[in-house]
DNA sequence: GGCTCTTTTTATGTATACATTAATACTGAT
DNA sequence: ATCAGTATTAATGTATACATAAAAAGAGCC
């Protein structure tokens, strides 16, 4: 029952079905999961850990509140651990390792033709999780995966991102021909400024937002 | 009582007093730790969620292993995050902020003088905690010095490395002089090349160990 | 003597009980 | 009516109880 209640818990969070700054009590969640307090009690804390609830003793959980500032000491993290998965891929860049890059690449480039947006964003994110897991460090790829999965509570924001496609999927083939030719500093370097520039977009629009956690 | 367990736990894990890859049940340490089974599992949660056990499902906990593969990759998550801490110091290098880095700095260099090789470490040790910290990004502070927590394990190891401190000194400096200046690219630069060659030298060591875990 | 199947033991995972503590409601005085 | 102080309610944190499942021990068989 604790990996139903975190599941559970953790879905609703990153759906901000559960918004960002509630509280509730242990009570509360655990009846509406229909168990004890125990597996609930568990699953909150391992969540805490994750950085997407924070327990405040005696007085109950909240959840994580999603300011710009937060997004942004997400993002930072999350480009830097790329970044040195990008490196890595390229000491090892073999074929196997590198078709799911070059997949995800492809299907970026057809949702462009199509002009489909949706599409272009699912393969991005593929792109992008592929090159974290393909790396072959499985400790940077489940860190770098679980502040990953938290970038998405600001899709609403994301959303409104006007993103130069073409140049984007040309900076992702670029990536990936420095990563195939084995040269891990380039990667690098490629991966972080392409990271910085979306960013610092993502940033301007929640800076706007004044997105407020209370208390 | 959950926080004085997890500390208790956490200490003894880092310090090898429970030795890697050794297994235990939730009542045994319940009984070393005078408390019932329940701040001892939530304990062991926590800690499980920072990589220090591993909590096999109905069988009891595992203290997570130091083999050289494990190592290295905890090695090349702390050199990213603490490339991305000196990248971001280096955008508001305050002197408040370098003062405590050119303080280990100078420790070290004094350290060097007296041949004192511990109170070397130490400061190198204060050095990269100041990096980590006053970069200003909390969470990535976070990750990263619980990540650096767990190179302590490989102690008995890292003594032997026979490192050129005059060279490392020096490197440091550099690596400080790029963040004083605001050039965050080259102090991104420098301390992944300086991490790197550490990374080399301890996994030389560590891979002559043959460390193994059981199962 | 070794092997398979059964019995016994024990640890885990969840539920519940209980003491402590914080928040809320209430009483009485100004 | 407002506020101080007390009484009540309710949630957390820990301990304990209990059902289930795995491991260990033992019995019967080849």
């Amino acid at each position: 029952m604790v990996g139903a209640a975190y599941d559970i818990l953790r879905r609703r969070i990153l759906s901000n079905e559960l918004p960002p700054g509630a509280r509730f009590l242990e009570p509360e969640l655990a009846q509406q999961l229909g168990m004890s307090r125990t597996p609930v009690r568990e699953a909150l804390i391992r969540l805490e850990a994750e950085d997407l609830v924070r327990i405040i003793p005696r007085r109950g959980i909240q959840i994580a509140p999603v300011t710009a500032q937060v997004m942004e000491e997400i993002y930072e993290i999350v480009t830097a651990l790329e970044a040195a998965a990008a490196r890595r891929l390229a000491y090892t860049p073999t074929p196997a390792r590198l078709a799911p890059l070059r997949e995800a690449l492809q299907r970026m480039d057809a949702a462009l033709e199509d002009g489909d947006l949706d599409a272009w964003g699912e393969a991005d994110e593929a792109f992008h999780r592929a090159l974290i897991t393909q790396a072959g460090n499985e400790r940077l790829a489940a860190t770098a995966l679980r502040y990953r999965d938290q970038v998405g509570r600001a899709r609403t924001v994301t959303l409104r991102l006007r993103r130069e496609l073409r140049k984007s999927n040309r900076a992702h083939w670029a990536l990936l021909e420095a990563i195939a030719a084995g040269d891990s500093d380039r990667a690098g370097r490629l991966h972080r400024q392409q990271r910085d520039r979306a960013t610092e977009e993502l940033l301007t629009i929640l800076g706007k937002e004044r997105n407020e956690a209370e208390r």
